[in-house]
DNA sequence: AACCCGTGGGT
DNA sequence: TACCCAAGGGT
């Protein structure tokens, strides 16, 4: 859940998580619909999915515990080197280094490291760093102290460098650049892409289809989608004589592109009115007793819409 | 190597 | 507002 996103908003869906999957076995014995469910909202949906997998794996493979060396636990989908290093060496006191978005921060600032911390070349150059610095006892210590360093002293904005235990034989803060690094993301203008979106309703009920396991939104249940107004009203008319109606536009923003969205909404007289054939699993999502589906936050808000306009 | 994969916090 | 980026990994 931490990858890629910030500790304070994993907090929720973490204790969620955690009561309903206590154990390994818990989790392995889930359903994904029900894995995803918990992860609604949270993005980076195959984090769920792999997630799920590997404790399959755990499960088969290593006695339903979390393997003991690092090479087993990279097999494990989700899992990179500094996810398997945090998680050997906080809960199995190994001696191994990290580098997370925090420690990147405080090694490119300490070397005054060139390149986005983000390229192949410089991370290769910061795990360099990372192991040359991280002690072989007291591990856990180190690299937890070393994170919240990074987190609470060396801030990606007014780094507070008077209280900074390592000042000294700081290369940025000795030449008053601290603001310089790290070296920002080479900047690319995010493609705009647009959508219509048909929110076919019946009564409480609304049309969800099941995403493929890849790509955008994977294994997520959403509404039709459509790059066409076309498209939208030509599928809309296999569902209903009605017109469809505008319901909402909003821009949806990913980490790699804007999705500008425009939701009509189809009343239908009759679940599978029509004899339409949908490609995908379908779900006739019940907005007063909603079913344990994983569903990305622009659905939530599509679904939103429905019910505040009723 | 470059791109794909979500969403929200902070400035 | 627009932008960067967060306890990264997969392809």
């Amino acid at each position: 859940m931490l990858q890629q996103t910030q500790v304070a908003t994993v907090i929720p869906y973490y204790e969620r998580f955690l009561s309903r999957f206590s154990s390994i076995d818990a989790l392995a014995n889930a359903d994904i619909d029900d894995v995803l469910h918990l992860w609604t909202g949270l993005g980076y949906y195959a984090r769920a999915r792999n997630l799920h997998k590997a404790a399959k794996m755990m499960q088969t493979q290593h006695n339903s515990q979390f393997p003991d060396s690092l090479e087993q636990a990279l097999e494990l989908p989700g899992v990179g080197r500094s996810t398997a290093s945090s998680i050997l060496t906080f809960a199995k006191g190994q001696a191994l280094p990290i580098l997370d978005g925090n420690v990147k921060r405080v090694l490119a600032r300490h070397a005054m490291v060139d390149g986005w911390t983000g390229s192949t070349a410089t991370q290769k150059q910061l795990w360099r760093l990372s192991e040359a610095l991280t002690p072989t006892s007291q591990t856990g210590v180190f690299n937890q102290g070393l994170m919240d360093l990074g987190s609470m002293v060396c801030k990606r904005s007014k780094p507070l460098c008077h209280e900074c235990p390592v000042a000294i034989d700081c290369q940025a803060q000795l030449k008053g650049l601290q603001d310089k690094y790290p070296v920002p993301k080479p900047k690319k203008q995010k493609p705009v892409k647009t959508c219509h979106i048909a929110m076919i309703q019946e009564k409480d009920t609304v049309l969800l289809l099941q995403r493929p396991p890849s790509g955008i939104w994977g294994g997520l249940w959403c509404p039709p989608m459509f790059e066409t107004e076309q498209e939208l009203h030509e599928y809309a008319e296999q569902y209903s004589a009605t017109k469809a109606q505008p319901l909402t536009q909003f821009r949806h923003t990913f980490s790699h592109y804007h999705l500008d969205i425009n939701a009509w909404l189809v009343r239908v007289e009759a679940q599978n009115h029509s004899r339409v054939m949908e490609p995908q699993p379908t779900l006739w999502y019940n907005l007063q007793q909603p079913q344990q589906v994983g569903l990305a936050a622009a659905t939530e808000r599509l679904l939103q819409a429905i019910t505040i306009k009723e």
